[in-house]
DNA sequence: TATAACATGTAAGGTGTTACATGATTGA
DNA sequence: TCAATCATGTAACACCTTACATGTTATA
C-alpha cells in the first residue's frame, strides 16, 4: 500500500489539488511506478489530512483544494525513504508477457519480442523528445509529471528493454 | 488483472498443482513481474477449470490437484499475449521511491541512491550465480522460476538500475 | 517422533476500479 | 453556445491480503 507514499512525495515537491495529483499518475509515474485514479487519490487526500501528515492550504475557484505536507508528513515520507528495502509488491503487466514468451511456441514467441524491441525503441524516441524540449525542468516532475532523474532512468529502461528483446530474438532464430 | 493470464502462460509450460504455481511467484517471477498469495491462485484455477481453460489431470497424493491447459486455455494466453499491448498496470514500490527521490533533501537522496546502487549490485551478484548453477533450464522457468530469458532479463535490469544510480549519484554531488 | 514441506481451502477486511453523478470555468 | 478541461465526490463491485484452519508425507 503505497499509495499514501506516493502522495505524500508528490505533495513534497509542490502543493496540489487533488485534481493534479491525479493527473499525474495518468503521466510517467502511472507508467513506470504507481498509478491510481482520481477515485483513490481523493479517499486517499482526506486520510492523510485526517492523520496530520497533510493539510488544506488553499481553497480556489471551482471547490478545489490545494493540499500541502505538513512537517509530520515530510518526517513520514523520510522515514519510508530511507527505510531498509523490503521486497516491495510488483505488478506489471508488460514484464509478465516478457516471462511468458517462454511459453508460447516459436513464431509466436519471436513476434512478441520484435513487437517488444520496436515499441521499446519508438517509447524511447519519445521519450528522447520530450526530454529534450524540457530540458531546465531540473530533477523536479514537472508539468508532464517527469523529471530529469526520472527521464533518464526511462530511457536506459527502454533501452535495456529492446536490447534484451532483440538479444533474445536473436538466440531463439539461432537456436531453430 | 492479469493473474488468470500468468497462471495460463504457467501451466502452458508444463501443468502444475495449485501449490507449485503459488510457489513460482515467491521467486523470480513474483520478483519482476507478478506476484500473488495462495489464496488468490486456488480460487483463480477454480474460474479457469469452470470457464474451460484450463482441467484437473490427475489427483495424486495429499489432495493434490494437477491443471493443465485445454486447447481453449492455449488459445486464449495465445490471443493475450500477441494482443497489442495496452498500456498495462504498473506498480512498483522500488521505482517509486526512484520517482520520488526528487522530492528529498540533497543528503538523503544520495544515500537512497547509494544504497540503491549496492542493492542492485548485490541482487546482480546473486542472480549470476543462480544462473550460472542453473545453466541447463534452458527457455523455461524452472524449479526455481526463472529460465534463461528472465535471467537475462533480470541481469540487465539490475545493471541499468545500479548504473542509473551512479550517475543520478554523481550527478546531485556534482551539482552540490 | 517431531519438524519441515506439501497441499488446499475459508472468511474478514481493506484496497482499487468502474460507472455514475454533479457542477464551474475557459476557449473556440 | 458548445466542448473540453477543471474539480470533486459516491456506490457497487471486483480484487487482494492476512489470518485462520486443516490434514498428509517425507526426512532427520
Amino acid at each position: 500500500m503505497s499509495l499514501p507514499h506516493a502522495l505524500l512525495g508528490l505533495l513534497a515537491l509542490r502543493p496540489a489539488t487533488g485534481y493534479e495529483l491525479a493527473r499525474m499518475f495518468d503521466g510517467d509515474l502511472g507508467r513506470y511506478a504507481w498509478q491510481a485514479g482520481h477515485t483513490s487519490v481523493y479517499p486517499e487526500l482526506g486520510k492523510l489530512a485526517a492523520q496530520g501528515l497533510a493539510e488544506v492550504t488553499e481553497e480556489g475557484a471551482r471547490g478545489a483544494k490545494t493540499y500541502a505536507l505538513t512537517e509530520d508528513g515530510r518526517a513520514e515520507l523520510r522515514r519510508w525513504m530511507l527505510e531498509p528495502q523490503r521486497q516491495g509488491k510488483v505488478r506489471n503487466e508488460g514484464v509478465l508477457r516478457l516471462f511468458l514468451i517462454a511459453a508460447l511456441p516459436r513464431e509466436d514467441a519471436l513476434a512478441v519480442l520484435d513487437r517488444t524491441a520496436e515499441e521499446a525503441e519508438r517509447d524511447l524516441a519519445e521519450l528522447r523528445q520530450v526530454r529534450a524540449e524540457h530540458p531546465d525542468d531540473a530533477s523536479m516532475l514537472g508539468e508532464q509529471g517527469i523529471g530529469q532523474l526520472a527521464a533518464e532512468f526511462g530511457v536506459r529502461q527502454y533501452e535495456t528493454v529492446r536490447d534484451w528483446a532483440r538479444w533474445a530474438a536473436e538466440r531463439l532464430r539461432a537456436e531453430g
